[in-house]
DNA sequence: TGTACATCAGTGAACGCGCGTTCACTGATGTAC
DNA sequence: TGTACATCAGTGAACGCGCGTTCACTGATGTAC
């Protein structure tokens, strides 16, 4: 064996890790195959050593911001850990805005980027966005202990989504800018107006 | 003048027509100004005697997808007129999702289109925007008469938004697939919720 | 220790493609006289 | 009515570009003896 496993992989990362860096300088759009060769040092068929092609090698990028969004979320939970419930989902989303306007290009490619026409996002993508909202279940279920669990996993869906459309709409800046002081109140309002109705619910019932 | 004003406008619409078309049949990213050209009859440089690039194409068929959205709302609050506020956001919200659903590909392009870098949308494409979700504004005033102006806009704007969001997130099926049924009671969820703070509002107060 | 050989990660030139855009030109339509 | 001319919408070939991907090859690294 000419090259060691561990050689092999440090031009993977770097491929990554230069991939990662001119999505979020300059956007998904700007990046190809050569410019990524170019500054990771590396020929246009090397990329092809690592990755199938350079769908797979955006997805490899985009599961990378995933998981770094959720250790964000994860250690908010770690530091929020004493809050009343409804103001750490408050955090959360707060910190959804924060990630998708500090990290804007790297948070649009996640959007932006569309496999060609018959294929569909791989499984272990889709978890990592799944992951995601799943850390919303966490303190629904301390709201409301006994809400079963297809419900929490549909509530927690639900507030994501919504949140995800207002982070996005007012940065894609469709409709018109909106000040982020107002942002963050639409946020609020979303999140508590979602969960209002899981601690009205009477702790009597079947116990 | 050697053509009239009404035979120029007829290669405009045609134009507009073929874009829209193929748009609808096999999206966006499909599109191009040699496929125009070539299903409207006309060479490639006569796009450019109509639109002055290829992004004042699109834009000009996304106004008139958004366009043709507003006047389902429009027919909506004609034959919603007596249902009770709540029914009627709801009922938007569905015709939102119908529209998403019934015509993917056009409602995808009004999200996927990107201006290049120093670009930004027109005011006459934002303002088809904007006439959308200011139809919410109406009912919630219904609901609250006494909502400030700017409190209506931004509650008919944090609906639209997370209405946008979950159906979003839905039909570019980034989180795994939801079925329709529990998609709309999750849009029901979010609307009801957002709706339900308005009622409530005494009416003592200054009167 | 020295030589012949095998491996295979990485190369880089080439392929084939399609794109948006331009511009010198054409030719049908009208006007002037 | 007939001829010379002007207009200008529309043409279509060409420009220049950059893309993702492939594959015969290279050469550094190791092994075998």
């Amino acid at each position: 064996m000419p090259i060691s496993a561990e050689q092999k992989e440090e031009l993977t990362q770097r491929i990554l890790d230069v991939t990662e860096r001119q999505i979020a300088e300059n956007g998904l759009a700007a990046v190809s195959t050569r410019s990524i060769a170019r500054e990771a040092g590396c020929s246009g068929g090397s990329i092809y050593t690592r990755f199938s092609d350079f769908d797979d090698l955006v997805l490899a990028v985009n599961s990378r911001v995933l998981t770094r969004f959720g250790s964000i979320l994860a250690d908010l939970r770690e530091s929020a850990r004493n809050l009343p419930v409804e103001q750490r989902l408050c955090g959360m989303a707060d910190a959804y805005l924060d990630f998708a306007l500090g990290e804007r290009n790297a948070w649009s490619a996640l959007f932006e980027h569309r496999l060609p026409d018959g294929r569909s996002l791989p499984d272990w993508h889709r978890d990592d966005h799944y992951r995601l909202f799943a850390m919303i279940e966490e303190p629904l279920l301390e709201l409301d202990p006994k809400l079963p669990p297809a419900q929490a996993a549909a509530l927690a869906r639900t507030i994501y989504s919504a949140v995800h459309g207002i982070v996005s709409l007012s940065i894609e800046d469709r409709l018109g800018r909106v000040d982020e002081a107002s942002l963050r109140g639409q946020l609020r309002l979303v999140v508590l107006a979602l969960a209002a109705g899981l601690r009205q619910t009477p702790p009597s019932g079947s116990l």
